[in-house]
DNA sequence: TAGGCCATCTGGTCCT
DNA sequence: AGGACCAGATGGCCTA
């Protein structure tokens, strides 16, 4: 992902810079020299303290500066860890948003924005085939349950974006499939009775709809 | 050079 | 008590 870093001290880092190692060398600086590890009443709890069971009864503990480094050594790794996960997460994202994504890849917003409009377009596509299969089911004299279409398999057999078989295609012995929009359709073999034209807009609807998917029937 | 993006540190809050 | 989550701050890199 252009610009996207392994860590400031990584291969682009410059001299100076505070790394992880670097900052945490600092904290003497940083921090009191002890600290209250408990909620309530310490030095950097708000005025009110804490209510409930962040109250502690007991006095805080006193760390010494070793135990203070190590202990946000610790947090800071976990945090490092945790924002690296986040960033796994997204690269897992961005990959499936690779058909709807510019080449040059995308920032973290870019993704979930895109993620979402993708998701509203597969939820209106997803009501558009519900529609478009309650029409086919109709037409076939079925009682208005379209998954059965789905189920039946046999015909026809999608092979590839755009592509459509009338038999297994184990069984087409070098046959060419028909391409959807270049008007083979009209010469296929198929009959044009309401129903075969309704699979048509179907399978060509889903074909444009998700030129990346295999669809299997 | 300004603005966007990113990694990291940090303190606070909440949960288990 | 320890961990997860969050937001603010900081500073580097990249691009228009």
């Amino acid at each position: 992902i252009p610009g996207r870093r392994s860590g400031v001290c990584g291969p682009r880092a410059v001299p100076g810079f505070r790394c992880k190692e670097q900052g945490e060398g600092s904290l003497q600086e940083l921090m009191p020299r002890m600290v209250w590890v408990t909620g309530a009443g310490g030095p950097s709890s708000n005025a009110g303290g804490l209510q409930g069971p962040y109250r502690s009864s007991k006095p805080p503990r006193e760390l010494s500066v070793e135990e203070q480094q190590e202990l946000r050594r610790k947090i800071n790794s976990r945090e490092r860890k945790r924002m690296q996960d986040l960033n796994v997460a997204m690269d897992a994202l961005r990959e499936v948003m690779v058909p709807y994504s510019s080449p040059t890849g995308v920032s973290g917003i870019s993704t979930l924005v895109l993620a979402r409009n993708n998701i509203l377009l597969l939820g209106s596509s997803l009501q558009e085939m519900r529609r478009l299969l309650g029409e086919v089911s109709i037409g076939m004299g079925v009682s208005g349950t379209v998954p059965r279409l789905l189920l039946t398999g046999g015909w026809p057999f999608l092979t590839g974006p755009g592509q459509l078989l009338f038999s297994p295609p184990e069984q087409q012995m070098g046959a060419e499939p028909l391409a959807w929009g270049s008007g083979s359709m009209s010469e296929s073999p198929v009959c044009q009775c309401g129903v075969s034209k309704l699979l048509q807009h179907l399978l060509h609807f889903v074909s444009c709809q998700f030129p990346h998917i295999l669809i299997h029937f």
